[in-house]
DNA sequence: GCGACAG
DNA sequence: ATCTTGTCGC
């Protein structure tokens, strides 16, 4: 049984190194196999039920949006979390943040993960499942955003992520056809033995007959979610659009919040 | 040195 | 991520 690890947090004066041995570290405690009590094929079923609380399962989304200086420069991020039970969103918040640092591949978690641990804090429900616009174990240290979020709250995590870190996938991945997956296995950039399965390249949606395709999502395990089910989450909550429905509205509040703080 | 690089 | 209206195609 695993605990929550405050100490693993996204810490602010580290050096590459330090923030690196970090990822390594929370790496080595993630859980990249299914360790939940919900139904994963109800997520979106009104009268699904939890093991603990009787409701059906609280899915949360994750995004983030910047705000810009009077000088022009990104100075804060701005978190949104987006909470679905039984397919109805049931609150959103959102936190505004200082940035510490620039973007770094590799070092996402460490840019964006003290707004979204903040906004986080914000919540009433509880999260059962959290999904984020990342990567979690497709990471050249198996711990993206999804995989330290998941471990520093110890809730089953998910990272869905729009294009492809590191990995190779087992199979062409242009023009699938909607519903089909294709394994994502490590490379020499990941931190794993060559052929480790890290997650599956996931065609939520798919133009029907013309001369024009949809890309597919890279799903990978954050904390607690094994890559199969990962991958089956996210096609049952990409109904609708290629985004699953939690993060595609997360996004959208993030954009939206920005507003009300710009204009 | 060269190439690769989530958001 | 972000700057951003109209517009091509089903």
């Amino acid at each position: 049984m695993s605990t929550p690890r405050p100490d693993l947090a996204p810490g602010s004066g580290l050096s590459r190194e330090e923030m690196e041995d970090l990822q390594r570290e929370i790496a080595s405690v993630a859980v990249f196999d299914d360790e939940f009590a919900f139904d994963p094929d109800a997520l979106s079923n009104p009268l699904a039920t939890t093991a603990s609380t009787g409701d059906p399962p609280v899915v949360v989304g994750v995004d983030q949006s910047f705000l810009t200086n009077e000088d022009g420069d990104q100075d804060r991020a701005l978190s949104a979390v987006l909470a679905m039970r039984g397919g109805e969103v049931v609150e959103r918040v959102y936190a505004v943040t200082p940035l510490e640092i620039p973007y770094i591949p590799g070092l996402l978690s460490f840019r964006e993960g003290g707004p979204i641990l903040a906004a986080l804090e914000e919540l009433s429900v509880d999260p059962d499942l959290l999904l984020f616009d990342g990567s979690g174990r497709i990471h050249f240290r198996q711990a993206g955003i999804a995989t330290h979020m998941g471990v520093v709250r110890d809730v089953p995590s998910i990272g869905v992520a729009k294009s492809l870190l590191c990995g190779t996938p087992r199979a062409d991945t242009d023009d699938l056809p909607e519903g089909s997956t294709i394994a994502i296995e490590s490379n020499s950039r990941v931190d794993a033995p060559d052929g480790t399965l890290v997650g599956y390249a996931v065609q939520t949606r798919q133009y029907d007959s013309p001369n024009q395709y949809i890309n597919p999502l890279y799903v990978s395990s954050g904390h607690r979610v094994g890559p199969e089910t990962a991958a089956e989450i996210v096609l049952e909550l990409a109904s609708s659009y290629k985004l699953p429905e939690p993060v595609r509205l997360a996004d959208q509040y993030a954009d939206e919040a920005k507003r009300e703080l710009t204009e």
